[in-house]
DNA sequence: ATTATCTATAGATCTATAGATAATGC
DNA sequence: ATTATCTATAGATCTATAGATAATGC
């Protein structure tokens, strides 16, 4: 059954996606996406030939380029001010997938060829870091924010939508948005009151 | 060679756990285990029997364990401030290996009997997550912070203390003490500067 | 006698390959 | 002719078990 623009193997990718991002590496089987797809796992071969860390990279690939868009069009779009550009990366992240960047690094990455691992680390910095420090840095220029580190504030942000999700799924009745929101407020305000 | 104190049944706990911690139930393989202790794969079931799920289950007890008293034993040695509190409890967590919650709760305890999991769930959020929440409840009710949601901020220092961890790997030349000052100090005073 | 290891091997699972089958587009 | 699936199977890896070996404590 062809057909037109390689949806086949974009299905493929969602499913791999899902399970991946989900649950890491190693823990996925090419036999839970195959299950996914409804299809043997030797179908999944004629779209990736050389198997399940070229699925998992290309899945990687396509991931970090879409949050390195989303993100850029998340902040263009939240205009100037920078609470409202951390508000709007935060909402962006929340809306995908939730990443486990310390599982990515601690664990997958460390799983595949070391040069491709390299490249990967280099784009999540890129697509993700890289941006939120932007915002902090200016902010922290135009004097409207102290920020002692930017790098590390950011990889806090990003830990933080993380976070959220495994408290979203066990406890809180909370949406995510209103989870971010009061975070992302009493970071910036502060939680001291003296 | 017999040994007093079940000391070499420690000693695969701690290799486990430094492995397992680090990269998770499927990703370390008894092969692994075995390497780092110097012996075969079949040595280890002789101190459990049941295998690498048992081997996972009774690391994770003693993990759990540690962090409960040693928190709790933080916390009581830091004296009556919140701050103070908060900061023992990091400096805790950041001289133990870096626990990934996300990676546990949503990567190793599907893998293991779901009843079993379900209890390591809640000894997480006794250990880790519980005394958190009553310090900043504590804080709230005496009205020295605003704390919108004690279990949602609760949740996310946890994380913070992992983000460090990647961080620290990856380029920051900070001490993870350090980086621990300054994410708490920015969180306690907030980052807005009006 | 108890503790702790080893060798050898079974059985399950997982990744990957070869080659057949089937549907559509030209 | 191209796209996309399937069946069948090889080979590697992983978990687990049976039974031997060796050292120490009684």
């Amino acid at each position: 059954m062809p057909n037109d623009l390689n949806q086949s193997r974009e299905r493929v990718l969602d499913a791999a996606e899902a399970l991946f991002i989900a649950s890491g590496y190693a823990t996925i089987k090419l036999k839970h996406i195959a299950e996914r797809l409804e299809v043997k796992e030797s179908s999944i071969y004629y779209h990736f030939p050389k198997g399940k860390e070229e699925l998992f990279v290309a899945v990687m690939h396509r991931t970090f380029n879409r949050h390195r868009v989303g993100i850029a069009q998340a902040i263009h779009a939240a205009g100037e001010d920078w609470v409202a550009q951390l508000r709007a990366v935060c909402h962006w992240l929340i809306s995908q997938p939730a990443l486990d960047v310390m599982r990515m690094s601690k664990s997958d990455l460390p799983a595949i060829d070391p040069l491709v691992a390299y490249e990967l680390e280099e784009e999540v910095y890129v697509a993700l870091n890289l941006p939120i420090r932007e915002i902090l840095e200016r902010a922290h220029e135009s004097g409207k924010a102290v920020v002692p580190d930017a790098d590390l504030i950011a990889g806090m942000v990003i830990g933080m939508v993380g976070a959220i999700d495994i408290i979203k799924g066990t406890w809180n009745p909370k949406t995510k948005t209103e989870m971010v929101d009061i975070l992302l407020e009493s970071w910036v305000n502060g939680l001291r009151r003296v």
